[in-house]
DNA sequence: TTACTTATTGAAATAAACTTGCAATTAAGT
DNA sequence: ACTTAATTGCAAGTTTATTTCAATAAGTAA
């Protein structure tokens, strides 16, 4: 909310800066590319469920995103091939079969990233809060932290959402 | 999402189930809550801003309250003492003000919580994805690895949310 | 290929969360 | 008590996301 109104430009461009850590993961992406739109393929076959343009821009969109984007940003850039409405409800059924993951940033906007084959959508990221500027990170933290909190309280299949969020370089100085 | 779906009851009426867990929260919160009020006097004195009756009660009723709620939920607490806008005005002030944190637990809407003078508002939370159950965790990782992406990617003041999803005892047997 | 079945889409309406503009109110200094 | 301006309430407006339903198109079978 905060950054909704000190940067609105970059909000609405929907801007993701380029930096190391994005061009190290824009090509791990490329890589993986084409074999989402096999999967996609074997995950729908058989399942009263089917193979639509939307579905496989979506997902080939994404493939070449370097973060998560929102379904508006993809909207646009997709301009015009598809409606908002289908953009939304193709994200649902790609993170039902968990080719997507969804994140959120704490701007009241979801945020929509593939789930790549190597970390199986498991990372987390560091967010600019001035600038809404978008790092991935590989690093977390000992997993078994994780079971000893899920055995404390009595819970199962316990996961965890993990945001950094800071002030990056460029706007330290300004 | 999709707890929403498969639970309205629990989140319409905002439940959220007692554990031990909570009741020592409720304990600890209960001792600084008057502390809060004074807390807000000293923070509005002499800046333009003015202490108000809904501002009081707002902060009173979080000082109740075991875990995040929604602003919706504080207003029908509130029960017509005052308007659902004067409740987002007021929490965006005391946001400001440091008295009360802002989560996300990934379902469109926004909780807040106070701040307690104890862990300083850092400290994380379990949700059980089906019935939406809120444990208090007090847990966290090494801080060293919170500096070490920071210097990594040459950021400043990072900080992070962090969130553990599962499924509660209770909702496993159903 | 053609016909058939039904999942999917687009468009408009709806819902929910949150914000904004403005006149009326009220807190706080004098 | 008087004055000033911060705050509130109400109505209207945004933004994000979902639902309804008729039209379309994907997959299957002849």
């Amino acid at each position: 909310m905060i950054p909704k109104k000190t940067f609105p430009a970059a909000r609405l461009k929907n801007v993701q800066h380029i930096n190391n850590q994005t061009i190290f993961a824009k090509v791990a992406h490329s890589h993986s590319h084409e074999h989402d739109l096999i999967d996609l393929r074997a995950k729908l076959r058989g399942k009263d469920r089917r193979i639509t343009k939307p579905r496989e821009e979506i997902l080939e969109l994404l493939g070449k995103e370097d973060h998560p984007v929102t379904a508006k940003f993809i909207h646009e850039k997709l301009s015009g091939t598809c409606d908002l409405v289908t953009v939304y409800r193709s994200l649902k059924l790609l993170e039902s079969m968990s080719l997507v993951k969804r994140f959120n940033f704490g701007d009241n906007t979801t945020r929509f990233e593939l789930i790549s084959s190597t970390d199986h959508g498991h990372h987390h990221h560091l967010i600019c809060k001035a600038c809404r500027t978008v790092v991935e990170i590989d690093e977390c933290f000992d997993p078994s932290m994780e079971s000893k909190i899920a055995k404390k309280h009595g819970f199962h299949n316990v996961t965890h959402e993990l945001e950094f969020f800071g002030i990056c370089s460029s706007c330290q100085a300004t």
